[in-house]
DNA sequence: ATAGACCTGTGC
DNA sequence: GCACAGGTCTAT
């Protein structure tokens, strides 16, 4: 499911909600699903805990606990994280139960099993658990042209796979890299350090532009992804080009491409995103 | 840089 | 059957 944007939502959606509850029953109903520590240990070590303050770094949700605690979770492509009273029915894919102090739960569905929650102890660092939390690189806010001028310089992967490289900005992944390069009118092809100064401007706005759009839309639910209400997101029927293969480019007519880049689908629109009209 | 692994499902 | 799915990791 997630990139930035739906992490995002979940994260308000549970800080309006959680912040001064209480985990009082921790069950795992899978095992692969628990990063740290070993899974017969967790349940223990998060009983108790209150919900103190509910962040976001890239696609990690991170939530401090009291003690000096944390929770981080990654949903990778299929995860949710769901707020219910505890007399809703489990879904199939219940991986995670919190049964808290309200009488709700806080449940973590995950069809696919890539997702992962870790529980950072008070005399630990996140970092040392989850080694690639140090690695991440800028949020994509305040994003100029030259910042990614110094991001991408030297860069002789496509631009495509450096949006998603989340040691270099985190929280863009397959949706909304494509979706940013189309409005910003770049070839996801084109090699990131050969991209011209004015469009790595464009390019700086339109990721903004894209990301708070797909916020303000809740989110994009291309399968899986639902909200902490288990509400779907919008973004998927505005989409310029993600998902659109085959169909006609929204501002030209043009049959929108699909190309595999690092091993991702990528789309793209062959004449608004043209890659002889798009050399430096 | 590309492929394969990790999982489970949906759609042709 | 086969291809594909909001992600990341590791190996070649």
């Amino acid at each position: 499911m997630p990139e930035l944007p739906e992490v995002e939502i979940v994260r308000r959606g549970l800080q309006k909600e959680l912040v001064g509850d209480a985990i009082v029953h921790v069950k795992v109903l899978r095992k692969d699903s628990i990063g740290y520590p070993s899974p017969g240990e967790f349940a223990k070590k998060v009983t108790g805990h209150t919900f103190n303050n509910f962040g976001r770094r890239g696609k990690y949700l991170i939530i401090q606990l009291n003690s000096k605690a944390q929770l981080i979770v990654h949903l990778r492509m299929s995860g949710r994280l769901l707020l219910v009273k505890k007399q809703v029915q489990a879904a199939p894919f219940l991986r995670v139960r919190f049964s808290l102090k309200s009488k709700r739960e806080l449940r973590f569905e995950d069809m696919r099993v890539f997702g992962r929650i870790w529980y950072i102890p008070p005399n630990m660092s996140s970092d040392e658990i989850i080694p690639a939390l140090s690695t991440l690189g800028t949020e994509p806010v305040g994003l100029t042209g030259k910042t990614l001028r110094e991001l991408f310089k030297d860069k002789a992967q496509t631009i495509k796979s450096a949006l998603m490289d989340q040691r270099l900005i985190a929280g863009i992944g397959n949706i909304y890299a494509d979706e940013s390069l189309f409005k910003a009118r770049i070839n996801p092809l084109r090699k990131a350090g050969e991209i011209k100064q004015d469009k790595l401007e464009r390019l700086a706005e339109t990721i903004e532009v894209v990301l708070s759009q797909a916020i303000d839309l809740g989110g994009s639910s291309v399968r899986n992804y639902v909200d902490s209400d288990g509400i779907n997101g919008n973004y998927q029927h505005s989409a310029w080009v993600y998902g659109r293969s085959g169909k006609p480019c929204r501002i030209c007519g043009s049959i929108i491409t699909r190309v595999k880049i690092a091993g991702r689908s990528s789309h793209f629109c062959p004449y608004c995103q043209e890659l002889s009209k798009n050399a430096l």
